[in-house]
DNA sequence: GGCTGGTACTGTATCGATACAGTACCGACG
DNA sequence: CGTCGGTACTGTATCGATACAGTACCAGCC
């Protein structure tokens, strides 16, 4: 006595079999209106709550869902503007879709196994620019679901990537910097460690195109594409702060440099009011350009100059891919997202030599 | 032949029974390492993907994870600040718990049924400041699941609820600006209806406090217990544009007032912006006090007063609350947390009375 | 030698639902 | 009158795993 409601006590109580009862959840088409009715008024009557989640999973085979893992600290994840316009578009994809987003974050300081990782119930998962070496992309991997990343790693055949083309942006903010007479310029990168914690501070041209971040590799190289040699500084982090100190740094310790690339609209922000802070006009003094295009980047004391990407865009057709995937059994696919250089007030041209004694 | 890979097919393999491949995974201790080792290595040369989800979920009758349901639409779920906020904090729970979080949008212009919620494989709701007659909010209930709502609905015993003192708050601010001379005092109000579309204008006492948002009505009654009646227009939507739009036509209408509270920092914020735009200092001329005190209140052109609100906190209690209604079968529990006046510089002395006869 | 207690496994029942094939019945039609 | 097609339902097999009770075996001890 006291056992749960299912299917099977609605049929009972009717004297109409369990597939009958499902039929009027799954497939009203399949009985007589008046049956369905009469087993709808039941269950509301032995308080039934409607097919159990669980039996139809192991079924169908189908969780109706998808899980986006994120290696960053939590702290980031809903500060970041990328991120959350990222998952806009995720979940806007998701919701005509009928789908579940499950949020699945695997914090550096946590062992994977304590995640939700291993045991998610997804049909499928979405990387949003995880660190390659980060344990989680193995056990994702592990798990033999289709798999889609976006910007980081990039797994090759393993799973669907969707990016942009990260060398050619850099290229393009490069030129165009060149265009305006600079010839000294700097780089705030984002971290480039996978736990991003230890990171901070100057790093030689080696370490920048070999560095396991595909983003950071690929986007320096883009900028030596041009023959300019740039000063690379890696931040702390990607938001305002780090970019702040890290440029602070950069500034002090290389006056020759005119140009400022930041590797997001976050750092490049930072950027800006470490220039103020040292008592340089942003674009008189220093040109600062980011990447990314986020809301804050035009309305921003200093509009920046900065690479737009379709963020939203970027989300829906992340999940798209990956529920294409899931339900037609695409296989994996690679798409570079077209970008936009968009110039506003913060580059300009370059000021005239200062003598390079004076440091 | 070419038969998925299941706990029978290492367990035939190996010559075990399947409920020792089971422990290999799930109780360690119950085997020894030495053949724990050998599962493992041939569940890996298998290519087994490790133990069903789908399997697990329904003989443990656990899904691991907890649902929140929006019933906003997605556009705002992303970008408002108190919302991610608040997530970060749930996500922050829900990770240290390794439960999964699996986001629910039900827009209002989707049909319930065809969203994931009456299927979504979790083992609570978390419902944040949802409109009580969404519909959403009826299917949520007939799940029969855990449940906490956020500030809103109020479902009294039949879920958890978690918000903040809404009347005492409007008390205090609305006391703050009377102690500075205040007496026509204006109110700019969240969206009171479903849909939150059709909603902007200016509302009578009546209509504020018999709002079906409770947030809403509680604020406005807070008001009217200093003795203050405001003149309240309600706003379109929670962000900054909505706010200025409303409080245009407000400060248009009604001259003397001499101080507006938003009911958000959000739409504070667009208070501000509409004074500006009507040529108005603040607050030489109006005093503009908000809610919640978002990152963006403390670095606003004008730096907001507000009631401070712990989001993050907010976010942490509601997750664990709900996954101690799971784990524990804890009653559902009611809190209010801590609030705090935070005086900034967008309040000050009420400006001498200007003649009445002025409009 | 017989009892005890612990370790390391096994066997069975069960979780709740849906896919798919099959059947009963009925009206229509040549 | 036979059959054909459609509607409305039924019955069975199956999805993959874990809980729980039970058993075999061994060492230790009086």
């Amino acid at each position: 006595m006291g056992r749960r409601v299912t299917l099977q006590t609605l049929a009972d109580e009717l004297g109409v079999s369990r597939t009958t009862i499902s039929n009027a959840y799954n497939h009203p088409e399949q009985l007589s209106d008046e049956l369905r009715d009469r087993i709808l008024t039941t269950a509301e009557r032995l308080g039934y709550a409607g097919p159990s989640a669980a039996g139809r999973i192991l079924r169908t085979g189908r969780h109706h869902a998808i899980g986006v893992v994120f290696t960053d600290d939590l702290r980031f994840v809903f500060t970041d503007p990328d991120t959350t316009t990222f998952l806009q578009g995720v979940a806007e994809a998701c919701a005509d879709a009928g789908t579940g987003v499950v949020l699945l974050p695997s914090p550096v300081a946590m062992p994977v196994d304590q995640t939700a990782l291993p045991h998610a119930a997804v049909d499928g998962f979405l990387l949003f620019s995880a660190a390659e070496a980060h344990p989680a992309v193995q056990t994702v991997i592990a798990r033999q679901r289709p798999m889609l990343t976006v910007d980081e790693p990039d797994l090759g055949a393993a799973a669907s990537f969707i990016g942009i083309d990260d060398r050619g942006a850099a290229t393009t903010l490069t030129h165009h910097l060149m265009s305006l007479g600079h010839e000294r310029i700097g780089a705030v990168t984002l971290p480039m460690s996978v736990d991003r914690l230890d990171g901070a501070g100057r790093r030689d041209l080696a370490a920048a195109t070999g560095s396991p971040v595909r983003v950071v590799r690929e986007r320096v190289l883009g900028v030596l594409d041009t023959g300019v040699e740039p000063v690379v500084w890696e931040a702390g982090a990607n938001d305002p702060d780090a970019g702040r100190a890290a440029a602070l740094e950069l500034l002090r310790a290389h006056p020759e440099v005119t140009a400022v690339i930041g590797f997001s609209d976050q750092l490049a922000i930072g950027v800006t009011q470490a220039a103020t802070r040292l008592g340089l006009d942003v674009p008189g003094d220093v040109s600062v350009v980011g990447f990314d295009d986020i809301p804050r980047a035009s309305t921003w004391d200093v509009p920046l100059t900065t690479i737009r990407q379709p963020l939203v865009e970027k989300g829906r057709l992340a999940a798209s891919e990956l529920l294409a995937m899931i339900d037609d059994e695409r296989a994996p696919s690679r798409h570079d997202l077209p970008i936009e250089l968009v110039v506003r007030r913060s580059s300009g041209p370059a000021r005239a030599h200062t003598s390079d004694s004076s440091n």
